[in-house]
DNA sequence: GTAACTGCAAATCTTTTGCAGGCAG
DNA sequence: CTGCCTGCAAAAGATTTGCAGTTAC
C-alpha cells in the first residue's frame, strides 16, 4: 500500500503547535507520577504519536521512533502503545482490516474519518445531533460507547484516482 | 477467546425465518443470473452465512461448511466470502483489531453493535437522528458513507464478567 | 539492588497467493 | 471442452510471547 506519512511531497508536515512540547511533558509527568518507569523507548513512542495529525500504525510509530533510536524494537513500540492505552493516554482504533492504528487524543470525545484507499484516519470533532449510549439495546446489550465512522476518500486518494482515471 | 457460536447451551439457536430457504434461494439465483458458478462450496458459504443471526468471521463459517462439506479449504472460503462482497451481496464488516466478519444484510442500511469482550457484531436498525454523509468534510475528505458503531458488552459476557467478580 | 523494561527471535493468528488438478456450464 | 473453481501448502502481514540481559528508580 502507498503510504501517505511517507510521502515528502509539496504539502509540508504541519510543525508542531506551540503547545506541542508542552503537552508531550505534560503527559509524561502524567504518566510519571502514575508511577511509569520513564525510558528513553517510552519517550520516543510517546513523541512521535503525538507530532502526527493523523493516526500511525505500530510499525509508522516504530519507523519514526527508529530515526531517534535505531535499537528500539517493534515490540517494545506495541507494549508501550498498549500501555498508553491501557493507562488511557491513547486510544486503539482499528476501523478496518488493516493494522490498528493508535489516536494520541484520548481526552476529548470525537468521530473519525477513515480513507477507503489509503486507510488513514484522521480525528473529526463531534456533530450535535451525534447519536448517545443507551442503557439498554436491543437482546440484552448494554451500549458504553458510540462512534460515528465517515468513510470516504482523502483528498490526496481523490487526486491520485482521478489522474489514473 | 471463547466463542459464543460455539456455545451449545440453554438459549436455542433461533430457528431459520420462514422465508430462509426462500432468500437463499434467491440470492444464489441472482449470483447466477449474474454468470457466477454455482458450486457446493460457494452454496455452503452462502446458506451458513445468512442462518446466523450474528456476523461470522471467515474460521467460523468454514467450521460450519465444513459440518455439511467437509473438504471445503478455508482459501475457498476466503474466496467466496471476498465475491459476495465484491458483488454486493454481503459486508465486510472489522470494526476492532480481530477478525474481519461478514455481514449477509447488505441490502437495508443499518448500524452496528459490538462486543467489546467477544467481539460479537450484531445489526441494529438506523436511528431517527443518525448522522449523514456530506460532501465535502475538512481538508478536501469526500464522505461517501456514515456508519454508527456501539461498543458495550453483550447479554452473555454481561453475566460471565459479573459471575467471575 | 531489584523489579520493571528491552531486544531478539520464535510463535500465533489472519489473510493472501501460486499452482496442479477438477468440474460447471 | 474450456475456463473458472478448488484444495493444499507456503507466504505474507500484524501482533504476541518467552527469555536472557539491561536499566530506571
Amino acid at each position: 500500500m502507498w503510504d501517505p506519512l511517507s510521502w515528502g511531497g509539496r504539502v509540508r508536515q504541519p510543525s508542531p503547535p506551540a503547545t506541542w512540547e508542552t503537552q508531550i511533558s505534560e503527559i509524561l509527568e502524567r504518566l510519571r507520577n502514575r508511577g511509569w518507569r520513564l525510558t528513553a523507548q517510552r519517550r520516543a513512542v510517546a513523541e512521535v504519536l503525538s507530532a502526527s495529525p493523523v493516526h500511525l500504525t505500530a510499525d509508522q510509530v516504530h519507523q519514526r521512533a527508529a530515526k531517534r533510536l535505531p535499537e528500539i524494537s517493534l515490540a517494545t513500540v506495541y507494549n508501550t502503545l498498549h500501555e498508553l492505552a491501557r493507562m488511557g493516554e491513547v486510544r486503539e482504533v482499528a476501523l478496518d482490516g488493516r493494522a490498528c492504528r493508535y489516536d494520541p487524543n484520548a481526552l476529548v470525545a470525537h468521530d473519525h474519518l477513515v480513507c477507503r484507499s489509503c486507510g488513514t484516519i484522521r480525528d473529526i470533532p463531534k456533530r450535535d445531533a451525534s447519536p448517545e449510549p443507551t442503557k439498554e439495546e436491543s437482546d440484552g446489550f448494554e451500549v458504553s460507547s458510540v462512534e460515528v465512522v465517515y468513510r470516504g476518500l482523502c483528498r490526496r486518494c481523490r487526486l491520485r484516482q482521478r489522474r489514473s482515471a
